[in-house]
DNA sequence: TTGTATACCTAAGAAACTTATGTAAGTTTA
DNA sequence: TAAACTTACATAAGTTTCTTAGGTATACAA
């Protein structure tokens, strides 16, 4: 993750449980395609970052994969396991919660729903 | 900073240079006891978190102190430079942009303004 | 055949906290 | 009046999470 700003340190899991519940299975380079797309290439979500973060998800029973090959290369896609799609839906609510803490501490009209 | 929730990583700094542009001048402890009085006690930002950071933003040349005697017992003014004065509305800008970007991925009705 | 895109990976180091202390004076309460 | 709490500062060890910098390998375009 990096973009010149230290507030994205800690919604790394938010998106990449938010982003799997929206499309079902998705695999390491497709999420940083798809955050770079999302943001208008202003977000560049690092492997470095990215791999590591699955692989703790998973260990934390939050994921499940499955490899496919495609073109002779292996990719491995990552689903919700029951635990993570509970995970996922408490991750959006403490964001959104963190929003309207942070609107009332830094004075900004709250309107997220 | 403590509320069970990772995001609060990466905007202490924020919160900081906000108050203090709003309110000109205030001591570590009142720091805590306004964020606590603000979010409803909700969020805690520990000491252990807050004074390193005041150090550091002081060392960096964004805040000047001045030492007050209140019942024998001493209180750190800090006040924003005129660097710091610039900071406080470039971290404001990079919070409303990284809200604007983390409802695009998160599918969130961005309405701050 | 050189570069770019796809697709995975790890490891050292830095940064920002948490947790746990410590000091000390003033105030409330049993 | 002793104990407990609040005010007000501070540091230091350890953890987590990321950045930076590498590495492997296949496919495709120039």
């Amino acid at each position: 993750m990096k973009s010149d700003s230290q507030l994205y340190k800690g919604v790394l899991n938010t998106i990449i449980l938010k982003l799997l519940q929206e499309h079902g299975k998705m695999y390491g380079y497709e999420i940083t395609k798809k955050v770079k797309e999302t943001t208008d290439q202003q977000i560049n979500l690092t492997e470095g970052a990215l791999y590591p973060a699955l692989h703790k998800l998973e260990a934390d029973g939050m994921l499940d994969v499955t490899i496919e090959h495609v073109d002779n290369r292996p990719r491995k896609y990552y689903r919700l396991t029951k635990k993570g799609k509970s995970a996922a839906t408490i991750k959006m609510e403490e964001f959104k919660e963190f929003i309207s803490q942070m609107s009332l501490l830094l004075n900004l009209k709250p309107a997220i729903r």
